[in-house]
DNA sequence: ATGCTCTATGCAACTCGTTGCATAGAGCAA
DNA sequence: TTGCTCTATGCAACGAGTTGCATAGAGCAT
């Protein structure tokens, strides 16, 4: 159940509303975790009945009110006490994995087209973790000093691409594999 | 819903019973997708009732009998389909990323503990998957020849591999970063 | 004898996550 | 004026995934 400790962490950073939040978790804190609008609502729910975020109405022009919202000190605390909890390792779920071992028994050609749609996918979010280190972090027009948060906030960018990164050198592994297939799959030393 | 084609997956590289199917997903398809055995039992059951898998019972010896599950032809075209349909690429969900920028409003020290833990885990898992890329790829032993089913493994494999050095060199960014913020919070230009 | 682990399968209850739909005012374009 | 998009919140139903528990025989150690 880390959503509520993603969204009290998201927070802390700013506070806002659940569609604020979901937009967030559209961008930058979900490049590490996925939240649809509803989940996001449903938590904030909770989260507000337990008396981990504190309410407020703004009234808003030119569009609907929102509620905004803030994280309470037992927020605080709870955030703290899973911070003090030993966690799992991750464990992947890929999908393309599942796919590049089932065309074995399918045509591994067939694949090259998908593969490639995967590695522009992750060619745009290089890019685009790319610009945003530039932006905050590493140019010239970022903010100086050394905010821990600010800190905290670009090595976990980095992680973002330093997977993307390895991630396009696998794809390039894999497609050069599933055309080799292609190529010659009978006449062979 | 990925697993079933997981299984459909295993199943053509093998058939198993569900309680071997569970074993295997600790191991080599659960470096990519994990499963306990009630989601299996389950998805066995279901994919039975489609006829996408056959079932045979096997009495053995010492032991409990068990059902030896494998892959129909519908259950084979189900396979087919589902790798000429698009996927999209994987979104991460990484709890450590959420704990490190929850660091910011914690003590970032009291992380590099939790950080460790991580990498150690991540250390034994690459030392797994190279072991395992010697014993059935690369090293003497290992079976020559250019079976497609097995360059597609070793492919997958080698992102595993991949996917953990980039994962130990990240975890070593992020305990130099902690250590750098526990040092000298204050004194600094 | 007693308890432990391993093989083998399964039910029940629960939480987490997704999808479809609904409401509603503002702004904008054809 | 009709339809589209954006902000903003939410219900209802479903499917995916987890956790706890139960059964049951075989083998092994104390």
């Amino acid at each position: 159940m880390a959503l509520d400790h993603a969204i009290l962490v998201s927070l802390l950073e700013k506070p806002g509303s659940g569609y604020e939040l979901s937009r967030r978790f559209e961008r930058s804190i979900g490049h590490f975790w996925t939240a649809t609008h509803q989940q996001i609502y449903r938590v904030l729910k909770r989260m507000e009945a337990d008396g981990w975020v504190d309410v407020r109405e703004v009234p808003q022009e030119g569009r609907p009110d929102k509620k905004e919202y803030s994280v309470s000190a037992a927020g605080r605390e709870a955030l703290a006490r899973w911070l003090h909890e030993p966690s799992e390792p991750e464990s992947i779920r890929h999908e393309l994995a599942v796919k590049i071992r089932g065309a074995a028994f399918d045509d591994p050609a067939a694949l090259i087209a998908e593969v490639e749609r995967h590695r522009a996918a992750h060619s745009e979010r290089l890019a685009h973790y790319l610009a945003g280190e530039q932006r905050d972090f590493t140019g010239p027009g970022a903010p100086a000093g050394t905010d821990p948060g600010r800190e905290l906030q670009h090595v976990v960018l980095r992680g973002g691409i330093a997977y993307e990164r390895m991630t396009l050198a696998w794809l390039d592994d894999v497609l050069a594999t599933l055309r080799r297939l292609g190529d010659d799959p009978d006449r062979r030393p």
